[in-house]
DNA sequence: TTACAATTGAGAATGATACTCAATTATAAG
DNA sequence: CTTATAATTGAGTATCATTCTCAATTGTAA
């Protein structure tokens, strides 16, 4: 379960815009900080299924960009076609390296990628 | 026109991996490497059809798999769901950077990146 | 020139994601 | 606590890039 601070900070971003505090968003940013990894969106919505929770795929999808645009999570492309999500909440920044032949990924920091990148 | 030299190459590549040679291929070839630009597959299909040259969307695909599995180019995903592909004819090797708001494109090489790919 | 496996094109299939819209719900104001 | 209303939801449909299917065609080795 989030705490209560991250869930009333979730609260605050979606009022700054005008959008609903909602179960089903509340489940999805539940569900996305409980795993570290990278997952897609299919995944999230069986965890949440499993659990109980019915949150429509639509929603999912919804609630990721919600999510991405707030800065409480990452939106990432793999090159396999399928769209692959992180938590920003409890994790540092830091890039993605992706073996286009085995799909390996690995994780780094590099003071000059970020120079670049500003 | 691609030179006979380049050609010759594609030819013992395709010959090597017992696929034939073909004027739909050699015309997408020719066409990749007319410009060093980020070009996705609906481009180079629309390119050729100006040029009079008739190649059937998948067949743009199909080559373009057997160009980036022999070297002749790359393929590129700038996370806006189009595969992107640059010829690596005449070109050195260097990574891309890509502003997931804007959209710019940087080329960058830098040694450290090199080291960790490997 | 032949024989045949590889290729091609047209259109159908696929798969991830976005859209549509009627029914439902969160929330601000009274 | 109601009410009014705009935002949200889910189910299914649409979209878009890419891949697949298969019959007709073509490159190539002998």
């Amino acid at each position: 379960m989030a705490d209560q601070k991250l869930l009333n900070r979730f609260k605050e971003a979606l009022k700054k815009e005008g959008l609903k505090y909602t179960p089903q968003r509340t489940a999805v940013l539940e569900e996305i900080i409980k795993d570290k990894g990278h997952r897609e969106s299919e995944e999230i919505y069986l965890a949440l299924k499993k659990s109980g929770q019915h949150v429509s795929r639509a929603t999912i999808y919804r609630t990721m960009d919600i999510l991405v645009n707030n800065g409480f999570a990452r939106k990432m492309n793999l090159g396999d076609g399928r769209a692959r999500y992180e938590s920003k909440v409890n994790s540092p920044h830091h890039d993605h390296l992706v073996c286009m032949d085995c799909g390996l990924i690995v994780e780094f920091m590099d003071q000059k990628i970020e120079d670049l990148q500003d």
